[in-house]
DNA sequence: AGCCAGGTAATCC
DNA sequence: GGATTACATGGC
């Protein structure tokens, strides 16, 4: 698959608003395995974006209160993606939004000490919308992060692209309409997803359907729980990082464990205990508090380490290597 | 060789 | 209803 390479068209000023703020943590989190379509290094981040008809690289950098988003494409760029992309980066890492609500709760309960310590500041980040969230929640699906990764390389290698811009090399999405005609066959055989390969399909023609405007609905969360394959955690993930609900968490075998043992000092305990525990002591920020104790957990050693400078030809390529 | 993983739905009593 | 089991796959 060739390289698209994208040019330098823009420069975006973000405020930062809503009190302090952690940027390495908030645009990077040690729990995410790798996917490709970002990378990141102690102080500046790169991920792709797909905006309308436009494929978007983006380096972000933070000084003084403000977000520096740098803008690369190789398609028509208007004043348009100006303000969507404006709206897009500031939602997707929250940097408007206050946390201080969040913050006093925690302050409260000693689980939470160490964690804020180290990442006081963080706000969720989910540079992906809603499809592209989903996708996620789907191949982590009772499957090894090994799994993940594997399932995740082979859907962007064959149904995603490949660019390059501020000398990185990334991954980027396909759309829903993309791969809308691409056959469960197809990515059983070829992606091996196994059972998943059957939903995502429908998937596909959901948000292919429903545009980004239709699902400001409240109901968005229940309506998706409609389609075969996707129940509480796969909606709940949607909820909690696409529709930035701060009271939403999903829970798996995972987290399931931290939070047992963060929270109720034991190895392990029924989701709905540790639902009703987290809900009592953050009452309306369990999502947010579920973040920090993840991210916690994994702090110290990173699924995807942050990238050395140095390491960054490495990085390109692997991507631009022998991959089909 | 199994066992099981950052779930879900079908099937059983 | 709540408990049990099949579902696909491949890493360990």
């Amino acid at each position: 698959m060739t390289i698209r390479h994208l040019d330098h068209v823009d420069t975006l000023h973000l405020p930062v608003t809503g009190g302090p703020f952690d940027f390495r943590h908030t645009v990077w989190k040690p729990s995410h395995y790798d996917t490709g379509l970002e990378a990141h290094t102690t102080d500046r981040s790169w991920r792709t974006f797909r905006v309308g008809d436009l494929v978007v690289g983006v380096r972000l950098m933070y000084e003084q209160g403000i977000v520096v988003a740098d803008i690369y494409t190789d398609g028509d760029y208007k004043p348009a993606h100006r303000e969507q992309l404006r709206t897009r980066l500031t939602a997707s890492y929250g940097f408007n939004e206050h946390i201080s609500a969040f913050t006093a709760l925690a302050e409260q309960v000693p689980a939470m000490r160490e964690p804020l310590a180290a990442l006081a500041g963080m706000r969720q980040s989910c540079p992906e919308d809603h499809f592209e969230i989903s996708v996620i929640a789907l191949l982590l699906q009772n499957m090894t992060i090994a799994g993940t990764t594997r399932m995740t390389r082979a859907l962007l290698a064959h149904h995603g692209l490949r660019v390059h811009f501020d000398g990185i090399t990334l991954r980027a999405w396909f759309t829903p309409a993309e791969i809308a005609q691409v056959t469960t066959e197809t990515f059983k055989e070829q992606d091996r997803l196994g059972y998943r390969a059957k939903t995502l399909p429908h998937f596909a023609t959901f948000f292919r359907d429903h545009t980004p405007e239709d699902l400001q609905g409240e109901n968005l969360v229940e309506k998706f729980q409609e389609i075969k394959g996707v129940g509480p955690y796969t909606a709940a993930v949607m909820a909690s990082h696409a529709s930035r609900d701060p009271s939403v968490f999903g829970i798996d075998v995972w987290n399931r464990k931290i939070f047992a043992r963060t929270i109720l000092g034991v190895p392990d305990a029924d989701a709905e205990v540790i639902t009703r525990r987290m809900n009592e002591l953050f009452p309306g920020h369990a999502g947010t508090a579920a973040l920090y104790l993840v991210e916690h957990e994994y702090l110290a050693t990173p699924v995807a380490p942050l990238l050395d400078p140095s390491g960054i030809s490495a990085w390109n390529q692997a991507l631009e290597g022998t991959t089909a």
